[in-house]
RNA sequence: GCCCAUAUAGCUCAGUCGGUAGAGCACUUCCUUGGUAAGGAAGAGGUCACCGGUUCAAAUCCGGUUAUGGGCUCCA
């Protein structure tokens, strides 16, 4: 007979296999009512699971981690429920959980508009306050198969047919409704509630784009009414940062009809784009890098060589002159070994770390654009570092720790780490790739630092670790890279001379930190909402004069600043200060002075912080004190 | 590239049933010299993304193209 432990340590006994919601309704009628699921030994169960031996059981309720998981997989089923209610003829396939919530993809023979969504979000209302049971039944799969089939799901079919155990088949039924799946569920559609359909968009089934597509509705769904408002809100929030809006109200950058997905820097963007520039290139001198500029155009015999024609030619921009047909430069690493191969190089060069501020251009798809952060053209903060096979492991570790330093100046301290590994399609023997990857890993290993292993991710030519910061909105972005490459050195002749006085062929390391300038701009600016730091904003002080008698002080003041190294103007304009105010405040200005007769006469100025915080009076001198010591972080 | 949506003044957006275009902000000029988030008045500003079709008449209806947005796929 069961013994149960619960997760308080305690241990109940009963003589009579029991149910998880019996076993619940035994501690207490309350924990009875909210039960969701249940947990036996860590694995989640539907609350009708009996138990008829010893376990450790958890009971999940809104307030368990596990609830999320189960509610919105739940709802997806009460989508596809209303969906085949309201619109018999649409099959379904797929409906899994997601960050945030779920979806489900349909067949149906016309697109669901905004409408259709809010009628079906009506109907899941209707279903949960009828609080359908939600019961768990087994089938063996031919019969489902059949079944399915019979139905007219022929996806459904498709699904159960290419599972390959012969074991039985789950199904839940709630209502009329009855789908394939794993589970668990919620008890009953009752327990469901706080959610919300958010938008339909496209998918191919399977996610192939050779096959048909789908109609996908994405919703989401939370535990209780605060947790779903606070989604909500985090989403305005995030409108709010968007770098698009603030790109154009800002004046950084825009984009246009005739150059999609190529930037116009206009000159605020641009001096973002100067300072991290300038910043990388102190950083590259201190860390033993040379900088190198390789051409924009290359024939297109030497990315034959590469390899890149073969794999990435739909992908790259050419031209013809001549005669002759060259690419756009779409990477830098076969420019940066015709630098390498400049000259007989001795193992005494090695590690040789070469860095481009690379300009690049690919030719993504067009419904891949993404303001800047996905663009046809882009700089890469690049670098390849040529060395023997035994200094990878240093070089690599080194890279990690600039990475890291290099975020943290920036103001991202949440860094996740991936390995990935060799892909379908690469070039280089498998001994090679056994090598590279045992190389990362012992590198991340011996650096104690934790990572997802992602099989089957690594560029064609090499196994790679990729660094992913987190913004203040929780939103991850997929910027660094450390790649080991064993076989492009060889590819285009890359040599040195060993200590034996032999040929051997470099290992070469391709590195971003930031990945693409553009990008990086794009986070910055959604990650700090446009109010850059000090020492990235485009204008750092305005000093505003409040009537023309203080234009002579204001300008002399902008030239103390300017020439301490320092970015800032005069706002003389014929308007009230609280006009000038507002418009810098808009315009994210991190300090604004004000000077009226008062400071004229004092020699002071009034400062007012991007906050709104009044500084006071004080001297230029000791508000350059104050700007150096904040610009000087990094 | 695929699915869906969108495109009107510098910006944000209205524009009903097909009858030649409207607001706020910004801009220009004038008045105002005002102490910490919008002072007042006047003025100028549009081939309604582009190409074609229907119609007596198209911002509006239809088709195509381009770009953008949300996804999918892809990402050296």
């Amino acid at each position: 007979m069961p013994s149960i432990t619960l997760p308080d340590g305690s241990r109940r006994d009963f003589d009579q296999p029991l149910s998880v919601a019996q076993i619940a309704a035994e501690i207490g009628p309350g924990l009875a009512k909210s039960a969701l699921a249940g947990r036996i030994d860590g694995k989640l169960v539907d609350t009708s699971f009996v138990v008829n031996n010893d376990v450790e059981l958890g009971i999940v309720t809104p307030r368990d981690p596990d609830a999320l998981e189960v509610i919105r997989h739940s709802t997806a089923h009460l989508l596809a429920h209303a969906v085949k209610q309201l619109y018999p003829e649409a099959q379904v396939t797929i409906g899994p959980v997601i960050d945030d919530g779920f979806y489900y993809d349909f067949s149906y023979a016309r697109p669901f508009t905004p409408e259709d969504l809010e009628k079906i979000e009506a109907r899941m209302r209707e279903l949960a306050k009828a609080d359908h049971p939600v019961q768990r039944e087994l089938m063996p799969r031919a019969a489902a198969v059949d079944y399915f089939r019979d139905m007219g799901e022929a996806y459904k079919a498709e699904i159960i047919a290419s599972i390959p155990s012969e074991e039985d088949i789950s199904l839940y039924r709630q209502h009329d409704f009855v789908d394939l799946c794993r589970g668990p569920h919620v008890p009953s559609t009752g327990k469901l509630g706080h959610f919300k359909l958010m938008k339909v968009a496209g998918a191919y089934w399977r996610g192939d784009s050779s096959k048909e597509m789908l109609q996908r509705i994405y919703g989401t769904a939370w535990t209780d009414k605060k947790e779903l408002k606070k989604y909500l809100h985090r989403l305005e929030e995030a409108a709010k940062r968007d770098h698009r809006a603030l790109g154009k109200r800002l004046n950084l950058f825009h984009f246009q009809e005739e150059a999609p997905g190529m930037v116009f820097w206009h000159d605020h963007g641009w001096r973002i784009y100067g300072v991290i520039e300038d910043y990388i290139r102190q950083l590259l001198r201190k860390s033993g890098y040379q900088e190198v500029r390789t051409p924009q155009v290359i024939d297109k015999v030497l990315w034959e060589k590469s390899g890149h024609m073969d794999k990435f030619s739909n992908n790259m921009f050419m031209t013809a002159s001549e005669d002759r047909e060259y690419a756009i430069k779409p990477m830098n690493c076969p420019a940066h070994i015709q630098i390498y191969n400049q000259g007989l190089k001795s193992y005494r060069d090695l590690p040789l770390r070469m860095a481009e501020f690379g300009s690049c251009h690919r030719n993504e798809l067009s419904g891949a654009l993404h303001g800047l952060m996905r663009v046809r053209g882009f700089t890469q903060d690049d670098a390849h570092i040529f060395c023997t096979e035994e200094q990878i492991e240093a070089e690599v570790s080194a890279l990690i720790d600039l990475t890291f330093k290099v975020y943290k100046d920036f103001g991202f301290d949440n860094i996740e780490l991936a390995l990935s590994t060799r892909p379908e399609q690469r070039v280089g023997a498998d001994e090679l790739w056994d090598r590279s990857e045992a190389a990362l890993q012992r590198c991340l290993d011996n650096k104690g630092l934790n990572y997802r292993l992602q099989p089957g991710e690594g560029a064609f030519y090499g196994p790679k670790i990729e660094f992913t910061l987190r913004d203040c909105l929780e939103r991850d972005w997929q910027c660094g890279t450390v790649q080991l490459d064993f076989s492009m050195p060889g590819r285009l002749d890359a040599q040195f001379v060993n200590e034996a006085g032999d040929r051997a062929i470099p290992v070469m390391i391709h590195r971003a930190i930031l990945g693409s300038l553009e990008r990086f701009i794009g986070i910055l600016i959604e990650h700090h909402a446009g109010a850059m730091p000090l020492w990235l904003a485009p204008e750092q002080v305005v000093v505003a004069n409040i009537t023309d008698r203080q234009a002579e002080f204001a300008e002399k003041v902008v030239a103390q600043l300017t020439d301490a190294g320092f970015r800032a103007r005069a706002d003389l304009r014929n308007e009230k200060i609280g006009y000038k105010i507002r418009e810098l405040s808009i315009q994210r200005i991190p300090y604004i002075i004000v000077l009226g007769d008062r400071e004229v006469e004092n020699h002071q100025v009034a400062v007012r912080a991007r906050d709104g915080a009044e500084l006071g009076s004080m001297s230029v001198t000791a508000f350059l004190d104050r700007l150096r010591d904040e610009a000087s972080r990094p």
